[in-house]
DNA sequence: TTGTAAGCGTTATCAT
DNA sequence: ATGATAACGCTTACAA
């Protein structure tokens, strides 16, 4: 690969000039010049040498995605994660900058990672506050975060997530106005965005009158060696229901199949419902009753946003967006007052 | 940040000792001050600058992996790349590299991102052999290409992929030894790995003396407005058989809907297979009757005969990986013998 | 309009 | 065992 330098020498002119023809800043050249350099990089097709660039000018191009993973999962395998990078990194290859992905359990990899490449952003999901602080702390570059809570107002930091709190009050009062009285909710915790869920649910069967809360909280531990277990005894706690929330596509899919394969209908004996709307909810049988959300939106603004700070646009920059969701009926509830 | 200099400013040391501890060349140093100087390495929390040391070293450490995109799609939403990108991910990192991602269209911007980026390998997907053979000429170091045909034994070239042809054979052939005679393939295009399994399916009818050949290849077009349309003549086209081959379980469950929408069920009226064993092939329903392969194997597979190049085993690396199918029969495929 | 030269933070060669 | 010092390829004051 030819270097600005040999091209300096070979044309008898200065690193400066060639530089400057580089990046376009023709007036301080005298036209010849311009020609007969872009002639030489157009020739001998030059590209710059982008480690030397980001040593010499402090800044990297780099954008980094990392996702929050426990143990030796892949976090792509889940549609939504798949199609959140896609988004991720359209949005920032058409912006000019570079992707670098990865898939990490603890903070202080990230760090390193960020600082050592001098990243001049980030996008984050899954990491909780604690960890949230302790990079904000020592990488003082833009932030975004996907999908958390208890994560609002650091610097130099954006949020971006769902109405989760009213998309799930929303179902919840679509299966209640349905006629279901005996309605459980089911996630595989109880934090951060499942929380909010949880709390929209309950505020929904709390002002119909019926009971929600813990009791009707119901636990999935999927992936493990006791996934079978789990099932069976979800299959026999959900004889106390008509209809279960569920906080993800995923586990209602889930749901789905273990509750038909071991007999019961759907929904004419029990109703289930999803969240996120996937590739697959409109697939499986009965198509999936459903929470949308864009998430080929969510990337992209991600990404706009860390562009934002990064321009540092004078104009404040908004710390958090909140993205809307939808409801999408299908054929996973059955309406009892039919 | 603190620099190396820096370090051996305040030591007193030069910035070759600083260098050497912190490569663990301790032999090459006093004990004395490798404590002193790790002491401070730990104290400051000393990160290299990769930029700097990807200038001096002339590597990078970088992989990209690169997959092909025709117009503005999102191939990460295909739980196939997602799966992909998560294991190759794993791979890299585990291996002491970073990974860089692009969804990219023309192999000149590649060209520009690896020689720019001074990439010490890469790994593509979908691209053809004109492309590769192009890259290959400029880009003089490993690349390792999945899924593709007609790229073999192109030089620093490795290629990963199926047993295609051989797994849509036996796929026929099973459903051949289910008793059905009138049976199509459908995929959306003929060339490369589609190519392939067309040839498996009609070379397996060709020996059972039905007919397979190009009238019974069914093209799809999904993802534009005249897919319904599509689908539609698909669904009559349907009547004249008993089972459609699918080379994917993506097209498969479409076909699935499609059909059961109509009124046609499955498998009693018509048969489908599909391929490749993603998530909700076992999820559909009738669950899908497919060819199974190892995504996250395929991923590993792909870094680690990269990574053998890299490090130029003086062993001759194979150029040519072909990964192991796996017939997965379930319910999507009715038994006419019985 | 053009050129000189310092500097970015490392690595690596060659003395000492 | 330790240290000077050049080199990597580029950007950018500053000078001419």
């Amino acid at each position: 690969m030819i270097t600005i330098k040999e091209i300096a020498n070979m044309l008898n002119v200065s690193t400066t000039t060639v530089s400057n023809v580089i990046h376009g800043k023709t007036k301080e050249v005298s036209p010849a010049n311009v020609k007969r350099i872009q002639k030489v990089l157009k020739e001998y097709d030059y590209m710059p040498n982008i480690n030397a660039r980001n040593l010499a000018s402090n800044r990297s191009r780099i954008i980094g995605m990392v996702v929050k993973v426990s143990g030796k999962e892949n976090p792509f395998k889940d549609q939504f994660f798949g199609e959140l990078l896609g988004a991720v990194e359209e949005r920032v290859r058409s912006q000019g900058y570079n992707l670098m992905v990865y898939a990490l359990s603890d903070v202080q990899q990230v760090q390193k990672f960020i600082l050592s490449w001098n990243m001049d952003g980030l996008v984050t999901c899954g990491f909780v506050e604690g960890e949230i602080a302790y990079l904000q702390e020592r990488y003082k570059k833009p932030i975004v975060i996907i999908d958390d809570y208890d994560t609002d107002g650091l610097d130099h930091c954006i949020n971006i997530r769902l109405e989760d709190k009213k998309a799930a009050y929303e179902m919840t009062k679509y299966v209640i106005s349905c006629g279901h009285k005996e309605i459980a909710f089911l996630a595989d915790n109880n934090k951060n965005l499942d929380h909010q869920r949880f709390l929209g649910y309950c505020q929904a069967m709390d002002e119909a009158g019926l009971v929600g809360g813990k009791e009707n909280f119901l636990k999935i531990c999927p992936g493990n060696r006791r996934e079978q277990d789990n099932l069976e005894e979800l299959y026999k706690r959900s004889f106390a229901y008509t209809a279960i929330i569920c906080s993800s596509d995923y586990y209602a899919s889930m749901l789905l199949n273990a509750f038909q394969d071991r007999g019961r209908r759907v929904p004419d004996e029990i109703s289930i419902t999803g969240f996120d709307d996937v590739g697959y909810a409109s697939l499986v049988r009965p198509a999936l009753t459903t929470i949308r959300q864009d998430i080929q939106r969510k990337g992209k603004v991600a990404v706009e946003m860390l562009i934002k700070m990064l321009r540092g646009t004078t104009g404040e920059v908004e710390t958090l967006v909140v993205l809307p969701t939808q409801l999408i009926i299908r054929d996973s509830v059955r309406n009892l007052n039919e």
